[in-house]
RNA sequence: GGAGUGGUAGCUCAAUUUGGUUAGAGCAUCUCACUGUCACUGAGAAGGUUGCGAGUUCGAGCCUCGUCCAUUCCGCCA
């Protein structure tokens, strides 16, 4: 007899079926057992009755069974509303048990979230038979399967780069593969296919996208996959900043109504120019879901008598509508603190006046400059109870402390609507910042994007004045994507790297292949790539991005395979390659 | 490389002011009973080198030092 998926069941009623899958819950009632038997597609209550069905008694938990029965309606009464196929069950005939199963190493009916994230990816193999895990799964590859969709409808051709190629200069650390016919040698695994993209531009390609593998050697973060990670890929010829974003940015839309119950709160999406992005949220990803701006202060606690602040550089305060205990207020001091911030100074605004400890440092203008940028910044004085928080420190950590303390306040006063993907465009990034430890100019963010004014301004203009056509793409807090107009212009893509510190003949050593097809006609062209896993976390609502692998990393490790591990000394042998002797080895 | 948090039964967690008999509970497991449960129920049982090593003490899960592991953050990083 063919098989029936258990998600078919609901339509063969009186009919008789061979299911096949795992038992999820045994409740056994003697000579009557119940089991809900789960495959791919869903969950199914089997009926047995012991007398009619022999051997079922030693039936356990995550035990593999072959099912054949009748698929019967269910009483009224004995209909449960939480399973899909709550109003049927299967009335067992013949029952095989194809494979026993030891007792799972941790229960599979939650979330996963209170189990160790350690021993769920050990037995990685298990925790997919979760219903979130096995959701995930599939909800990952109808993203992909959208996406591929999305940009053929939209002229996109999708393009595979190589896996096994040269080191590239966007600044994380490479994995490197040793090469066994060119011994001595050794191929990198792409950050990024940038380089090869760009590429395919000159070659005609004209929209390009791939869903592409990334290799990183980094650090591992909630929000970073460790080792490799995905992104959308993507790279248009002849089109301005403006009408790159015209392209793509239905794109996000799209993806949110057809896959998510999602809203998206402003359409077109806003395009905040980086340094008022700082200025007002305190960093270059905010979440947009929620109105609270940044409020300068410096000037008054410059002019207030407290010494410390005499000579500081920058104050930055956040304005909060809820009343504070002191010792909510020291507990939040002392978490900013562990973010390195040197203290918090607070104000309570009551009846439309400051109060609080510090308030008698502040003489009577002061206090009501304080209030007059409050309210400039965006604020209602409510009469309510509101405090404002504020650090004073060189400009970019006040600035980072108080974004800091914003995306918190958010999550404490529940202003992040789940149900809202706040999109926007950060633009008109810096090209270059100063690197104070090498004392020497360096990119800001992409080495190949187009400085605004081209040529004439990294001839003519101070490193600090020169902005990029560069742009991110921020989510709810998130970095969505990244991306840049492209400096494909052979003098300017030498002239850029001179203002880091490169030689003409040190560029043309390195991107020799990059200059020479600039040489060859390469047409106007700019893209940006957003990370695939970014993008499920924020619709599907996951807040580690290990979550939206099967099979993710911990650590740089994969703790269920074993990788990284120890070689034999004869696979070295082949390649040329003798370790350290110090090296501890893990086998 | 640095900081925070954590490591006690298969899983999730307890164990009182410097520390005091045999380290507890829920879930899971095993045994028995049960024909309408769906987080089945009831009765019982088993389950521990408190990550590892040293120290202080009459006595350490708890205090000290070292070490290992995990995780989050900083550094790093489109």
């Amino acid at each position: 007899m063919k098989r029936t998926y258990v998600g078919d069941t609901i339509k063969k009623v009186g009919k008789k079926v061979r299911v096949c899958g795992w038992a999820s819950r045994i409740r056994n009632h003697g000579s009557l057992i119940f089991v809900d038997l789960r495959d791919w597609t869903g969950k199914l209550q089997l009926v047995i009755e012991e007398n009619k069905v022999g051997g079922v008694d030693k039936i356990g938990p995550e035990y593999v069974l072959e099912v054949e029965g009748i698929i019967n309606e269910r009483d009224k009464n004995l209909v449960n509303p939480k399973m899909a196929t709550g109003n049927i069950e299967l009335e067992a005939e013949k029952v095989v048990i194809l494979n026993a199963s030891k007792t799972p190493p941790f229960p599979l009916d939650g979330d996963g979230n209170d189990i160790s994230e350690d021993i769920r990816l050990k037995y990685r193999y298990i925790d997919i038979r979760r219903e979130r895990v096995r959701n995930l799964i599939e909800k990952r590859f109808k993203l992909m399967m959208y996406t591929r969709e999305w940009f053929e409808k939209n002229r996109f051709t999708e393009v595979q780069t190589p896996l096994l190629t040269v080191s590239s200069p966007e600044g994380a650390r490479d994995y490197l593969v040793p090469s066994r016919i060119h011994p001595g040698t050794f191929y990198a695994l792409p950050q990024a296919p940038q380089q090869y993209k760009q590429l395919l531009m000159v070659g005609g390609v004209d929209r390009y996208f791939q869903i592409a593998p990334c290799f990183r050697d980094e650090d591992p973060r909630a929000d970073r996959h460790s080792g490799a990670f995905y992104q959308i890929d993507v790279e248009c010829s002849f089109m301005t900043q403006q009408e790159f974003f015209d392209t793509v940015e239905p794109y996000f839309k799209d993806v949110t109504e057809a896959l998510t119950d999602k809203k998206v709160k402003e359409y077109r999406f806003p395009q905040i120019p980086y340094i008022e992005c700082i200025e007002k949220y305190g960093t270059d990803k905010p979440d947009l879901r929620f109105d609270m701006f940044l409020v300068t202060l410096t000037d008054e606690f410059r002019k207030s008598e407290m010494n410390i602040f005499h000579d500081i550089e920058c104050v930055k305060g956040i304005v909060v509508d809820r009343e504070f205990t002191r010792k909510e207020i020291d507990d939040l001091t002392h978490d900013m603190q562990r973010e390195g911030a040197h203290g918090m100074v607070w104000f309570a605004i009551e009846n439309g006046k400051l109060s609080g400890s510090m308030v008698k440092m502040f003489n009577e203008d002061l206090q009501k400059s304080i209030l007059d940028k409050v309210e400039k910044a965006g604020y209602k004085i409510t009469g309510e109870k509101q405090y404002i928080f504020a650090f004073g420190d060189t400009h970019a950590n006040a600035c980072r402390y108080a974004g800091i303390l914003r995306s918190r306040m958010g999550d404490l006063l529940g202003l992040k609507d789940p149900n809202v993907l706040a999109f926007a465009w950060i633009v008109d990034f810096p090209m270059f910042e100063w690197d104070d430890k090498n004392k020497k100019w360096d990119f800001c963010h992409n080495p190949f994007s187009m400085p605004e004014g081209g040529l004439e301004a990294l001839k003519t203009k101070d490193p600090s004045e020169i902005k990029a056509q560069q742009y991110d793409l921020a989510c709810n807090g998130y970095e969505a994507a990244s991306g840049s107009v492209r400096n494909y212009h052979p003098l300017s893509f030498i002239e850029a790297f001179k203002v880091v510190g490169y030689t003409e003949e040190e560029t043309r050593a390195k991107f020799g292949h990059m200059i020479s097809a600039f040489e060859y006609g390469a047409p106007p062209h700019c893209g940006f790539a957003p990370g695939f896993d970014r993008l499920m976390m924020i619709l599907f609502d996951e807040t580690n991005i290990k979550e939206v692998y099967a099979f993710p990393k911990s650590n740089a490790q994969d703790v269920m395979m074993g990788a990284p591990r120890a070689v034999d000394k004869a696979d070295l042998d082949i390649l040329g390659i003798e370790l350290k002797k110090d090296i501890k080895k893990k086998s």
